[in-house]
RNA sequence: GCUCCCGUAGCUCAGUUGGAUAGAGCAACAGCCUUCUAAGCUGUGGGUCGCACGUUCAAGUCGUGCCGGGGGCACCA
């Protein structure tokens, strides 16, 4: 259409014959050597001039390459994420987002923040790509490790409710927290464990009165969980991760959500009960797929034989509730409310509490953010579900598996845990609650938020202290959330304190320094009363912008902008992929990209005013692209750096 | 025994679903602050993509088999 500068062909045949070659293939089968279509292409194609390179792979590309002045003209004036920020509409499908993973019995470590800053932003990738999105965080209230706490309250520090009270007071009042407190504890019950077989024999009274309710050391067990739960709730609120509902499993066991499960798959016939064998007496789920031999060898327990339910019994029943399939609901009443006023909610068996509820399950889609070592858990969950609703079972449930956090040797001993030889030879060790081995999240967070604060006080010693301390938080946030989103959700990430901490190369911090520094260059425009507005009537002209990206360093321009403009089909990719470093991999090639683009382009001081403005559309796009992707991530933008 | 994942530069990891000469960050060495912020930029060295066959115009990517590392296969949660 327009009449586009000149370049070399030969940069835009070899995308072009892949791509023919391609659609070739598939419409008629015929197979063609791209390398000889290229030949015939250069040859033939001779007479017509071409833009410059190909940036954009796929099919929309030769589209776009004529294009370009109009697509630049309409790319800029665009927001970056035009869904970003727009709540979703009401009616849309909900998509359940639930992190298992911290049991509320100490602090969180690291392991449960990989879960957490997973989980938050897949559901801020999602809400991005325009879905109504819940985001639950499943409390454990009920399980050995909470019972093993309230054995080490009992009966090793013969401690009352009232005791835990005076205590939790104390502790505060000490600048001490109480989660803390139940990590030192959880780790001496682990200890005493290996040599009092009565207290583990205790463990089981403590776990079915848990289990049970409605007594004194189901009150303590509430007390000390909860008193967790505000703990876990603070240590992610720093890292902006937050809740809308937190759903209790005493909750699923008093509100006899298994009973309304298990009847169903009675009256469909999916589980059978034995009455010979080595499953007799109990109900079993028939599983197949997974048998190895003719055996039921694989056959799953549901209900054992004394007549209470496993754990997978319990999930299905969980599951279908997620999906809205169980035919029963939790009461629900407000339990905190966070500094942005957003309410997170948890369930109540209390049928009085529960008021002005917003309503929660009944999702189109459940993801399930929880470690890969349960995913042949989550497999045999997943098929009881189908079981029962083969239509929604399979596809509607989705384990957003990843690999757990361990410590190199050297981060265990800098701990101050001494280890064997054994393990030093191994790349890797992993945490243990038990031992009381582990990073705690508050203490990285407060190292972090130190280290940082130290760094902006050499730079910007002026500055108010609030707002340093504002700043290096945000920075500590983001080193942190970048860290450990930058691996892929299947690595095992050896957690090693050097490279956390950093705040040079591939993290957070550079993706937050190069939009700061895009953002000062708007704040200079700004101050000397020029208005970006005014300057996009110069770019439309096409001829112009044309000529610009014909001349000499027009190519990088043109990259620069083609990146920042891959924004949305990045966030659609992590979304379909389920895999956030995606992004994170994308944030840091823009910012890398804008630190060599403001290097190598001069943009206020830009004598020429066409391309003066061509660069500052091309740099507002890109800080504006960054900003949404960092956004996306939970990563704010400081003010200064 | 069955099953899933991983093996890419000295180290830690990407690799856009099979495309052009395999990329980043650390670490090492050499440069760049009178300039829109040096938490940055530039350059150098560093690769038999675990091994071997196979599929095809084309394999780090797909298939099979080995070797090496990790996880999972309860009337635990």
């Amino acid at each position: 259409s327009e009449t586009p500068p000149k370049t070399e062909l030969g940069d835009v045949a070899f995308p072009i014959a892949f791509e023919l070659a391609k659609r070739l293939k598939q419409e008629t089968g015929e197979k063609r050597n791209p390398r000889e279509i290229a030949e015939i292409l250069k040859s033939s194609l001779e007479e017509f001039e071409f833009v410059g390179k190909v940036d954009v792979a796929g099919a929309g590309y030769l589209n776009v390459y004529l294009n370009r002045p109009q697509f630049v003209a309409a790319r800029i004036s665009a927001p970056p994420l035009p869904s970003l920020g727009k709540s979703a509409d009401a009616s849309a499908p909900k998509v359940c987002v639930e992190h298992t993973s911290v049991n509320p019995n100490k602090a969180a470590h690291i392991g449960h923040v990989r879960n957490s800053v997973l989980g938050d932003t897949f559901q801020r990738i999602l809400k991005a790509t325009g879905k109504r999105v819940e985001v639950q965080n499943y409390i454990d209230n009920t399980g050995v490790q909470v019972a093993d706490v309230v054995v080490g309250f009992i009966y090793i520090e013969n401690k009352t409710l009232a005791d835990i009270k005076l205590l939790d007071a104390e502790l505060l009042a000490a600048g001490k927290t109480f989660d803390y407190y139940c990590w030192d504890l959880y780790a001496k019950v682990g200890q005493e464990y290996q040599t009092n077989a009565e207290l583990k024999q205790k463990r089981a009274e403590v776990l079915h009165l848990l289990e049970e309710g409605n007594n004194e050391i189901a009150d303590l067990a509430e007390y000390v969980a909860t008193r967790n739960v505000e703990c876990i709730i603070d240590t992610m609120q720093r890292l902006s991760i937050r809740y809308d509902l937190l759903p209790r499993e005493s909750e699923i066991l008093h509100l006899h959500f298994w009973d309304k499960a298990f009847e169903q798959m009675k009256q469909l016939g999916v589980i059978q009960y034995e009455t010979e064998g080595k499953n007799s007496g109990c109900w079993v789920m028939p599983f197949e797929s997974h048998a190895g031999t003719d055996e039921h060898e694989a056959d799953k327990i549901l209900v054992r034989s004394n007549g209470t339910v496993t754990y997978t019994g319990k999930d299905i029943a969980y599951q279908m509730w997620k999906l809205g399939i169980l035919g029963m609901d939790f009461c629900y009443r407000p339990f905190h409310k966070y500094p942005n006023g957003q309410d997170v909610w948890i369930t109540t068996s209390d049928p009085a509490a529960d008021q002005d509820s917003p309503g929660f399950g009944h999702g189109e889609t459940i993801y399930n953010v929880i470690d890969s070592r349960q995913s042949y858990t989550q497999d045999v969950v997943k098929k009881g579900v189908a079981a029962v609703s083969p239509d929604r079972g399979e596809r509607s449930s989705i384990h957003l598996s990843y690999e757990m956090v361990a410590l190199s040797p050297s981060a265990a001993e800098e701990l101050g845990f001494v280890i064997s030889d054994e393990d030093k030879a191994r790349s890797f060790i992993e945490m243990s609650g038990r031992k009381g081995l582990g990073v705690k999240a508050d203490d990285l967070i407060d190292r972090l938020e130190a280290n940082a604060l130290a760094e902006v006080e050499a730079r910007h010693p002026d500055e108010p202290t609030e707002e340093k301390k504002t700043i290096a938080h945000k920075i500590a946030v983001g080193a942190l959330r970048y860290f450990l989103l930058k691996f892929t959700r299947n690595t095992v990430i050896v957690f090693d304190f050097k490279e956390a901490l950093s705040f040079e190369g591939e993290t957070g911090c550079l993706c937050q320094y190069s939009a700061v520094r895009a953002n000062s260059i708007f704040r200079k425009l700004s101050e000397g009363g020029e208005n970006l507005d005014d300057l996009l009537t110069v770019v439309s002209d096409p001829r112009k912008t044309a000529q610009l990206f014909s001349a000499e360093g027009g190519d990088e321009i043109w990259s620069m902008f083609m990146l920042a403009s891959r924004l949305e089909e990045t966030v659609a990719q992590a979304a379909s992929q389920n895999e956030p470093a995606i992004l994170a991999k994308y944030a840091f090639n823009l910012a890398k990209g804008f630190n060599l683009f403001y290097h190598n382009h001069k943009i206020l001081p830009e004598p020429d005013p066409t391309k003066r403005a061509l660069l500052l559309c091309v740099a507002d796009t890109v800080r504006r692209s960054l900003t949404a992707a960092l956004d996306t991530m939970g990563i704010e933008v400081p003010a200064k750096m």
